[in-house]
DNA sequence: AAGTGAACCAACCGCACCTGG
DNA sequence: GCCAGGTGCGGTTGGTTCACT
């Protein structure tokens, strides 16, 4: 049995609302208060659905709505929250006085989300893209700190071929986790918020991931995350993680634990601390009867999230100095470089978020 | 000036959740 | 606990405007 329909639309109109029935609904809702969406339109006078009314006030007839084009700071706050609260436009919304979650959204698909994926950032995940269609090129892009860091050529492209099956085997939320604890981008994004506030939001979110990551995960992953919920000390010590290191761990050699930016493993106090994550890992594989041979795939850190440098290779990426690409407006170009920064979540949210 | 495609955005649709009987 | 009505939300549509040729 289906549901009956909000309201009975024969005879009802559809499509713009003209300026009497604006003046009409408002009038009403002046006197009475929005009250029975239902019995409104009959009400007030309206040919109307219920549904409709209360969309076209709501949307655009509320006093309280700011019109008019979004700002630096109105465009800042979107991001960073849709980056924590994906497409929940209400709720983002919620934290934008005066802007509805329609106009929110109809700004993200048209404006934001574009301008993302012309920066290689995929505007679901906010992590960089990376076509993998365009191997050669991956190959011969010398400029990666990643291939820097090899030997020869054929060590590269072994790495390579590793770090693109720790991209594409890997189950998603567990580089969902990995990122969230380890990366530079929510250490940032931490960083700014009063202390109490970042220790209570950070295991606020390991803790939503663990949860999202055990509903979905096959049994021996959910038996791990159960028991990283239960370890003492785990959250803090992926705290500490993050606060000496620039970029995720990696499992290297199937043993050891080591920091993603090879470049800064040379400080007694970072050494240590990627020695205690090791550490960590390595007792946590071990409660659970578990070893680093047999399930490091499922445990590696994601090397691409977000701490190397740019290594989007797909043809329609976002390159502000090659000639090759379709040229972008200043304007564009100073928003591009102003996303580049909100991506990397140095600019602080505090004056939107109160709790997340 | 006219045609065409892209961009924008208000409005609609269908589903899910909440609530009261 | 079940059901139906009310409401909110997110995805999509389609009309209008803009930019380009």
């Amino acid at each position: 049995m289906g549901r009956a329909p909000c309201c009975d639309k024969d005879g009802l109109k559809k499509g713009p609302w003209l300026p009497e029935e604006d003046q009409k609904l408002i009038d009403y809702i002046e006197k009475h208060g929005p009250g029975n969406w239902r019995t409104l339109p009959k009400k007030a006078g309206l040919e109307r659905c219920g549904k409709s009314c209360r969309l076209r006030w709501t949307n655009y007839l509320r006093p309280d709505i700011k019109r008019g084009r979004f700002s630096f700071e109105e465009e800042e706050a979107i991001i960073q929250l849709h980056s924590v609260l994906g497409n929940k436009w209400s709720a983002i919304a919620a934290k934008l006085p005066g802007r509805t979650d329609n106009e929110i959204k109809n700004y993200w698909n048209t404006h934001i989300r574009k301008r993302l994926l012309r920066m290689g950032i995929d505007p679901v995940t906010h992590t960089r893209c990376l076509d993998y269609l365009d191997l050669p090129s991956i190959f011969t892009h010398s400029s990666s700190s990643f291939l820097q860091n090899s030997s020869d050529h054929q060590q590269q492209q072994l790495n390579l071929l590793k770090l693109l099956g720790l991209q594409s085997l890997v189950n998603p939320n567990l580089l969902n986790l990995a990122s969230l604890l380890s990366t530079n981008q929510n250490h940032n994004f931490l960083q700014n918020f009063h202390q109490d506030d970042q220790l209570m939001m950070q295991n606020q979110l390991i803790n939503d991931s663990i949860i999202q990551s055990t509903m979905a995960a096959p049994p021996q992953e959910a038996a791990i995350f159960d028991e990283m919920k239960s370890t003492n000390g785990f959250n803090q010590q992926c705290q500490q993680y993050t606060a000496f290191n620039d970029g995720p761990p990696l499992m290297v050699n199937n043993h050891q634990w080591q920091n993603s930016n090879n470049n800064n493993m040379v400080g007694a106090g970072v050494n240590q601390d990627s020695g205690n994550y090791q550490a960590m890992m390595d007792s946590l594989l071990e409660t659970l009867g578990l070893n680093n041979e047999e399930h490091d795939d499922d445990l590696r850190m994601p090397p691409l999230l977000s701490t190397t440098p740019p290594l989007t290779t797909s043809n329609s990426a976002y390159q502000p100095n090659s000639s090759s690409t379709t040229t972008t407006s200043s304007e564009d170009h100073e928003i591009d470089s102003y996303c580049q920064n909100l991506m990397n979540f140095d600019i602080p949210i505090d004056l939107f978020v109160d709790n997340v």
